[in-house]
This record gives structure tokens, C-alpha cells and sequence, in this order.
DNA sequence: GCATTAAGAGACATTGCGTTTCTTACTGTC
DNA sequence: GACAGTAAGAAACGCAATGTCTCTTAATGC
């Protein structure tokens, strides 16, 4: 229970409530990570009780997934247009670490077996989240500039300087710094794009 | 306490104990995974107690890490030898499957809370799995046979094919399908390889 | 046989997840 | 204002798992 502005007992309800939630779950998980949460003491932090919370999440996993996308799924990252198809990758990838992306990553990765009951994968919900539309419209501008011929990057090529970012996040448990993201995009990416040329 | 051949209870000692409790954690983690591994459970698997395994073990992570290195740890994965980069590669990330590494890279995602600990991260121990000697070792013996210059694939390159493995393996939790590792080795590996002849 | 050590069993305490019941604040309608 | 319906908040409950402690006794070496 919460106070209001004259310091008096007051309830809050419908989406007042479930933003504090969502947003007291956001705290203890990027406070504390995954293994030390806990459902009561999310609820405790939200002023409320844990009936609360699962009258609106069945499962410790549906919450994190649930505060996952409430602060950071404010749709797919916009795509930078910085005049050059390595600007925009190397500030793609920039942007997606200081959308907090290593610590999504690690968190998507506790959830499998929330995914195995869902029937979809780590890599459904990746894609969803920062992956292949941003990059195919990085791509597309890269084409409209006469940089890139069409069809000439493969799907695999083209999502792969993303890949490697959420492989290094996950290996490292840390944002991915900018010499390993310039690496990622000048040895790798870039070669195998204008390679087949 | 177990049975000897003639069905008169005896306890076990030493290496013997030890070994018995690290394969029942290990089949305990391949049947059930990691979320639904108990303590209980392996120490009812081998015919003892819990007192017992924490005697070794300090907690569960400690146990489900030892399980891991001692089924999996026989030494890094001996290099294949086919006659030629690209078979080379490929059988060694086939190799990979076949040592459950999709099991392995999903495990150790569940034990940052042990690495923070350790001040070591997951790519320090993915490393001495299954990583970088021996796809040097390939590498090397590319070079012998003048498929490739000395000095001209860097460190990132190198180990390319098997963080590709790896992150595939764990979007998917799944072996990695033989067509995905061939895309990875001949769209990417050895296109970035012989790009820079 | 004796001393030492560790295996195995059982009991205990704590924590966290999930559930249920009850009271009551809140909203909308009459 | 009264009333009905709904959901918030509190408290209690049950269960499972982790980690700990104590005791008995098998096993080993001298």
C-alpha cells in the first residue's frame, strides 16, 4: 500500500499499480541479477503483496520477462543514420550497449524454460528485441547510398555483427567496449560484406 | 551406501565416492537440465547422502561445475585432421556437438553467480574447454600445408567458427544442425580467411 | 585391537515459490 | 448515500530445496 500526497493510506490500481511492479521487478533484477531474485522482494519494494503479483504474472518467469519488456522493449532500436554503413553498425551496436542489452541477454538466457513451455526460442525473442529489422534497414540505407548492391549480404552475414555482440556481452557479463565492437564491424563484418563485390 | 557384488552393503571411499557422485550430478543435469537439478536428487542417484556431496563441494554451483569439467573436461577436443581447412573445421564443430557442448554453453550460463565470485567470466572457462588451442592446432596445420600464410588469420577470426557454435547453440538449445555449420564455415569463416590473401 | 577419518542417515532451520482466505478500499451505478 | 462488484493488501499455509549439524558406524592403517 502506497501513501499519497497527504501522506494517507491509499490503494493503487489497474496500470499505476503494474508499472510500480514492473518497475520495482526492473530494479531488483538489474540490482541484483537473476539469482538473487525474488518475488518477495519485489513486492516489498512495490509496497504491495506477492498475491498481487500473481494475479497478473502465473510465474517468477512470466515477471522478468514481463519487466524485461517494459524497460527495454519500447519497440526494436531505431536504426542511426550516420552517413556511412560502418557508422551506423559500430552506433547500432553502441546504442544496444547502453540499452542495457548484456544484461538482457544474460536474462534471456534464464528464461528457457519459460520458452520451452511457450514453444518459441531464445532467438525468436532476440530477433524481436534489437535484432534483424534494425540491421536490414542499416542495410537498406547502406543500398539507397550505392554502397551495398542488393541480395549481395546474406541473412546470416547481415545479422551477424549483432550476433557477435550478444556472444561477447554473454561471455563477458559486461557491456561490449567500443575497440571490440570496431574490431567486430572492421575484421569481420565489413570484410564479408564488400568481399563479394 | 551401494551394493558390492555380493548384495552386502558397503560404503564407498574416496575417488571411487567422488566419481560416483559427479556422473549421477551429470546425468541428473542431461536428463533434467539446470532448473530442475536438486541437490537431493544426485545424492539419492548415488546412493548417499547430501551431508556427503556438500563435504566436497561448498553449494550446488560448485557441484553442477565439477559435474560439467569432469564429464566434458578430458582435455581440450583433440584436432581433427581431414586433409584440409574447411573439413578440418567443420568435423571439429561436429565434434563439438557430439560432446554436447549446446549442454555445456547453457550450463555455464547459469553460473555467473560462481564466476562473479571467482573473478573469472564464461569466456575464461569456454576457453579452456573446447576454444583456442585447438582450433590453432587446425590453423597450424593449415599453415604445414600452405593453405594458409603464417600470421595471416588473426585471434578473432580464429576462434569465429566456434563463438558462432556456441551462440547458436545457446539461442537455440539445440545441437547445431550440420547445414548451419556448414553456412558458418563457408559464408563466413573461410570467405574472412582467404579474403585477406 | 585401537585411533582416526569419512560415509551415511536423520533431523533441523531457513528461504522462496506458489496458494488461499479474509478484509477492505475503490469505482460505478442507482 | 447505499449497494454491488472488483481488486488491493495482509496474513497464513504448504511444499520443496538448500545448507547445516549431530550421531553412528564402516573402513583404513598402524
Amino acid at each position: 500500500m502506497s501513501l499519497n500526497a497527504d501522506g494517507v493510506a491509499r490503494r493503487r490500481r489497474g496500470k499505476e499499480l503494474e508499472n510500480a511492479l514492473l518497475d520495482a521487478a526492473w530494479a531488483e533484477l538489474t540490482e541484483r541479477g537473476y539469482d538473487e531474485f525474488a518475488i518477495d522482494r519485489v513486492a516489498t519494494r512495490a509496497g504491495t503483496s506477492r498475491a498481487v503479483l500473481y494475479r497478473r504474472w502465473p510465474s517468477k518467469q512470466d515477471l522478468v520477462r514481463a519487466a524485461v519488456e517494459h524497460n527495454t522493449g519500447e519497440g526494436p532500436a531505431t536504426a542511426p543514420d550516420t552517413g556511412s554503413l560502418r557508422g551506423d553498425v559500430v552506433a547500432l551496436l553502441r546504442q544496444t550497449n547502453e540499452r542495457r542489452q548484456a544484461l538482457v541477454t544474460v536474462l534471456m538466457t534464464r528464461l528457457d524454460g519459460f520458452y520451452r513451455a511457450s514453444g518459441t526460442t531464445l532467438a525468436d525473442l532476440a530477433e524481436a528485441g534489437s535484432g534483424d529489422s534494425v540491421m536490414r534497414e542499416v542495410l537498406d540505407r547502406a543500398i539507397e547510398r550505392g554502397e551495398v548492391e542488393p541480395g549481395q549480404v546474406s541473412d546470416r552475414i547481415a545479422q551477424l555483427p549483432v550476433h557477435l555482440f550478444r556472444y561477447e556481452a554473454l561471455m563477458t557479463l559486461q557491456p561490449v567496449p567500443d575497440p571490440v565492437i570496431e574490431e567486430i564491424v572492421d575484421t569481420i563484418f565489413l570484410p564479408l560484406v564488400y568481399g563479394n563485390r
